[in-house]
DNA sequence: ACACTAACCTGCAAGC
DNA sequence: TGCTTGCAGGTTAGTG
């Protein structure tokens, strides 16, 4: 279940394992992921050398010397380092290297993988926000953001054209931890508001991926289930049990298409 | 320009 | 027991 931080630890993973190596076959055993795999994809990548892996997003980056992967887990993918060539039930692409396999196991398919010769450019990345992450992206970029929307704060922070890598789990966590309503109006909330919001975004983000290291090397040993996020959840798939703060009883948004859980009294509404 | 919805796909859990 | 329904997840195309 990659989020953001899941995908930061499979890169740095990755390019510890893989960087310099070369790819000397590609099968595709499944072309109709979220998107059509491209028709030369294999002989694009067949013979490259890997030269780093970074992220972009949730987008995995992989610089060869003849261009680049880029890489969507989507919501199931999961990306095995593998010394043979064993298939399991929904692995779709399958990357030979020296001595050593990538197998692409995606349940749901909503991944997707490309050969581009100019990522910034590429259509899946060229619109995306600020890195949470980054130092260059400050409190203010934020507030900027924000100030004239009027959707409700919830939907934008998760809006990957303004800020990418916050999902549904982390957008409802950051908010709990600003004592901030999900239905709060953008443009309702003051610049200190946003201040504490943008500092919380980058806590839970940071805290799972300290998380999300072990989540990985549990992976490689077990069976890659994800635990970060079941403990030290405030409110996030806690609906109906109280509040670890004040102990009063967390509620559900019904009419909200993605789960959303807040606690009405440290969450006040504006 | 913004806002909302449906779509993609599979597996699992709950309800009948 | 089997069937149906709903839900989960990220992203984008399409419509209003």
């Amino acid at each position: 279940m990659p989020e953001l931080p899941e995908v930061e630890t499979i890169c740095r993973m990755l390019g510890s394992a893989i960087k310099g190596l070369y790819i000397e076959e590609v099968r595709v055993l499944r072309r109709d992921l979220r998107w059509p795999v491209q028709d030369d994809f294999e002989s694009r990548c067949n013979g490259a050398q890997i030269l780093s892996v970074s992220r972009r997003g949730k987008y995995i980056v992989i610089k060869l010397d003849n261009g680049y992967i880029i890489w969507h887990l989507g919501m199931s993918g999961v990306i095995k380092l593998q010394t043979d060539a064993s298939l399991c039930k929904h692995d779709h692409v399958l990357i030979k290297l020296s001595e050593s396999f990538l197998a692409y196991n995606d349940t749901r398919r909503f991944g997707s993988i490309y050969w581009t010769s100019d990522p910034n450019n590429h259509p899946r990345l060229v619109n995306l926000g600020s890195e949470p992450l980054e130092a260059d992206f400050t409190a203010n970029d934020l507030y900027n953001a924000l100030k004239n929307k009027k959707k409700n704060i919830k939907d934008l922070i998760m809006d990957a054209a303004i800020i990418v890598g916050v999902g549904n789990i982390y957008a409802n966590e950051a908010l709990f931890l600003s004592k901030i309503h999900p239905s709060t109006k953008a443009c309702d909330l003051g610049f200190e508001a946003v201040c504490s919001l943008f500092a919380n975004i980058r806590f839970v983000l940071m805290k799972a991926i300290d998380a999300g290291g072990t989540t990985f090397s549990d992976y490689r040993n077990l069976d890659g289930k994800p635990g970060y996020f079941q403990q030290g959840l405030m409110v996030y798939g806690r609906a109906g049990l109280e509040c670890k703060i004040c102990k009063g009883l967390l509620l559900k948004i019904p009419e909200y298409s993605r789960q959303t859980v807040f606690c009405p009294n440290c969450q006040i509404s504006s």
